[in-house]
DNA sequence: ACGCCATGTTTACGTCGACAACATGACTCG
DNA sequence: CGAGTCATGTTGTCGACGTAAACATGGCGT
C-alpha cells in the first residue's frame, strides 16, 4: 500500500465532480472526499488550501468545457454568422441539460463569489465568445437596429436563463408535454429569430435561409 | 429584560435578509442569526426547526414580493396585452437590480431543492405569471407564429437570464459604460420585440405601437 | 549516501446544525 | 385566586466540518 496516493489532486477533482452530481455544490466538503478516497481528512489541503480554491479549480475546467462545446457547435454549424450564434446558445443549453448540476454549481452565487483571477478570466471568456458571435451576426444583418452592447446583454440573459430552466427539474416539471430538447430549440428560435436577419433592409427576406436547428 | 423575546421570529426574518444582503446565502446561519439578536444558539429551533425552513420561510416571501412587484407593474403599463407582457419581465428584472443578494438566494440551487409544498407554490405562481402574461400577448398577436409553450419557456428563460445577469456586479462589469436601467430596456425590447406583434399578418406593422419602454 | 521537499497523517480548535433536557412565565380554567 | 399547561427560551452535548500546526514518510536530486 502506498503512503502516498498517486494522484490525489486529480481525483479530488473527479469524486467531487460525482458528489456535485449527486448532492450539490453544498454537499461537497472536503472531509467527505478524504473519506471517499481513503486518506486522511487533512489530505486534500495540500492540494487545494481551502474549499473554495477546490471550487474555483472545478468552475474554471466547467467554464473551458462549456466554451470548448460552445465553440465546437460553432464550428459545426458551419459558416453562416446568424447559425453560428444560434448554435452558441444551442451549446450551451446542451451542456445545462446534460449536465444540470454541474451547470448549475457553476453559475452557484457562492462560485460567483470567489475572487480568484484565473477564474474570473475563464467566465469573462465565456462572455466574450458570446460577444463575438452577436457582433458577428449583427454584422451578417441580424437585429441591425439594436445596440451591440444591448444584443450582449440579450445573448447572456437568453443562455443564463435557458440553462438555468432547462438544468432545473424543478422548473422542467412546470413546463407542459413535449420534447426537451424539441422546446429548446424553440426557444433558441424565438432568441435567435432569424426572420430578423435583414428585415428592416429587405422587409419580408428571411424566408430562404437554412433551417438550422440541428446544426449545433 | 424580558426573559422572552417578543417577536423573535420576526426579528430572525429580518435579520436574516440583512445577512443575506451582506454575507450571501451560506453566510446564513442560525447561531449567527441567535448572537446577533442577543439570544441562546438554540432559540430559532422555536420558530424555525431547522436552517431550511428558515430559507424556505424567507424565500416565500420573496417569491410573493417579486410577484407583487410584477402584477403591480402590468398594471401600472396599461390594458394592452403587450404592454402588460413587458412590464412583468421589467418589473422581474428591476427586483433582482434592486436587491440582488436577496434575488439570486430566491434561485440559489440550495433553495430549489428544498422540498415544501408552500415553496413549491410560491414558484409556480410566479411561473404562472409569465405565462398567461405571454398567452395574453400571444392573443394579443405577439408571435402568433410560435407555440404557447415555447413562449412560456422563453418569457422564463428571458426573465431569469436578464434578473441573474443585471443582479450580478460581476456580470455586469464586463458590460460595457452606458446606464444600466437603459439596457435593461433594450434587453426587454429584444425579449418583447414589439414589431412583431401581427407582424406575420401585416408585414411592416407595429410602427404605430406607443412606447411603453416607461410604463412599469 | 544524504538531505531536501512534496505529500500525507495526527492532533487540535472553533463553528455549525441538530437534539434533548430543563427553565420561565403567560394564559387558562377550575 | 391558584394550579397546571403550553409556548418560548436556555443549557449542555454530539458529530461533522474547515482550518491549522506539528509531525512522518519516502522519492528524488546532488
Amino acid at each position: 500500500m502506498a503512503y502516498h496516493h498517486g494522484n490525489l489532486k486529480q481525483a479530488l477533482l473527479e469524486r467531487a465532480a460525482e458528489v456535485i452530481a449527486e448532492k450539490g455544490l453544498e454537499g461537497l466538503s472536503l472531509r467527505g472526499l478524504a473519506r471517499d478516497l481513503d486518506v486522511s481528512h487533512a489530505a486534500p489541503r495540500r492540494h487545494f488550501p481551502d474549499r473554495e480554491s477546490l471550487i474555483a479549480a472545478i468552475a474554471k475546467e466547467g467554464f473551458r468545457r462549456i466554451v470548448a462545446a460552445m465553440n465546437a457547435g460553432a464550428d459545426a454549424a458551419g459558416p453562416d454568422p446568424v447559425a453560428r450564434y444560434r448554435a452558441l446558445g444551442r451549446s450551451y443549453v446542451r451542456f445545462a441539460n446534460e449536465d444540470p448540476a454541474f451547470f448549475r454549481a457553476l453559475n452557484d452565487p457562492q462560485v460567483r463569489r470567489i475572487r480568484d483571477e484565473e477564474l474570473r478570466a475563464h467566465e469573462a471568456e465565456w462572455f466574450e465568445t458570446l460577444r463575438e458571435g452577436a457582433a458577428a451576426a449583427q454584422r451578417a444583418g441580424w437585429h441591425p437596429e439594436a445596440s451591440p452592447e444591448a444584443l450582449v446583454a440579450f445573448s447572456v440573459a437568453g443562455a443564463m436563463g435557458a440553462g438555468s430552466l432547462f438544468s432545473d427539474s424543478g422548473w422542467v416539471a412546470l413546463l407542459e408535454g413535449g420534447d426537451l430538447d424539441t422546446l429548446a430549440d424553440e426557444v433558441l428560435d424565438l432568441i435567435v429569430d432569424r426572420t430578423r436577419t435583414t428585415m428592416l433592409e429587405t422587409t419580408g427576406g428571411g424566408d430562404e435561409v437554412v433551417d438550422d436547428r440541428r446544426a449545433s
